[in-house]
DNA sequence: ACTTAACGTATCCACTTGGATACTTATCGT
DNA sequence: ACGATAAGTATCCAAGTGGATACGTTAAGT
């Protein structure tokens, strides 16, 4: 099994990248696939799907565990590499960027499932929003990276900043030409809004 | 011809308004409906549609239009509502969700589109965000509403907030209970990135 | 070698689809 | 009243769909 992986991913994988792709082509979610439509994305017959799932539901949510698990470990990574980087919202918005491009399928479809129905890969996305804002919050915290600022202002402002990669991310995916200018503007609104959050908690400080 | 509008709607707009309520139910694009589903869901025969448009892709035209009509006309009405209130951001914010709210499906299925395939919905919402946020600076410099901010740092407040503003009418819409929180919540935002761009613009300006 | 399980393919079927075409109805203009 | 036009319905057809069922292939275990 760990062979026939490392030659040619089984067919479950197969409908899974499959459907991210149709998915993020054609603007569509997962859950209106075509079954055929599906299969011959996939390279096989269609009744093969039901081999792996027993509906297109089935595939949203090993989709959506998909989803979670490569952005989770993906943040890992950035972290481990922001940390060493001389300002981190640059070094944050570069590597997330870049990670996003290469993965460009998968973080299409989670980004746009985002805004969706109550699907699978929506409520997986919502999940990775929120834990990546959390985790933030700790990483900048134990860092003192904002000083002074409270905890739940800084969770307002990663909440928003998390919120804003993703969807700076699908222009960054389809505009080659701007890729400097989104991320630029990118590292901007982080800035803009921990220096925000910052000025609104003084600023109620002084009222009360 | 307008006897018969003030009675019924005529087909096209009935074909259009169903376009957008399915769109809306089942978290799918214009693009990917189905001609029967959508006569089904207007009324009508299936074959009317083609009385009507020439393809789907000329009811996205329409369908675009009409979001754009009726988004801007929203508005300019919340911009007069507004400027009586006694803090703007509250007012806008409230206006502008509660609108978004008693309009669900044209918001739901623009937002969405917002992130979508080159959509004739998506084009004509990215000249929408685009057009509030230039206008919103042209009123907020007229009426010294921020003081000392450049016009580069509010165009780039301004377009954020506009996003957002359409990304949080989507939970405004569904979710009833925590309409208060997501209210505020956005009346927060938009003074963080108000005076975080004021904050960065200082920082820029001191280290010049 | 034989058996079993997992995976993949082929065939069939009832139903649905988009689009062509013919027909019907309602409205407007002369 | 009649004719033209716009809008709406009905029928037909070829192609496509999802799902049931049978068959084929491969790999693993005994």
């Amino acid at each position: 099994m760990e062979t026939a992986s490392a030659i040619q991913p089984g067919g479950k994988q197969r409908l899974i990248e499959a459907a991210f792709r149709l998915a993020a082509r054609n603007g569509t979610s997962l859950a209106s696939l075509g079954l055929r439509e599906l299969a011959r994305e996939a390279g096989l017959n269609h009744n093969t799907f039901y081999r792996h799932f027993a509906t297109l539901e089935d595939l949203g949510h090993a989709a959506a565990a998909e989803v979670a698990g490569q952005l989770m470990a993906a943040i890992k990574e950035i972290r481990r590499n922001a940390a060493r980087h001389a300002d981190a919202s640059v070094g944050v918005a570069e590597y997330f960027l870049d990670w996003a491009r290469d993965n460009a399928d998968l973080v299409t479809v989670g980004v746009r499932e985002l805004h969706s129905t109550e699907t699978p890969i929506r409520k997986a996305m919502q999940r990775v929003v929120h834990e990546i804002a959390t985790e933030s919050v700790e990483q900048i915290v134990s860092m003192r990276l904002v000083p002074g600022i409270e905890p739940d202002a800084l969770l307002r402002a990663t909440t928003s900043i998390t919120h804003y990669m993703f969807y700076r991310a699908l222009d960054y995916i389809e505009r080659p030409r701007q890729r400097r200018a989104i991320r630029d503007e990118l590292v901007n609104f982080m800035r803009a809004q921990f220096l925000g959050q910052l000025a609104l908690q003084r600023t109620t400080a002084t009222s009360a």
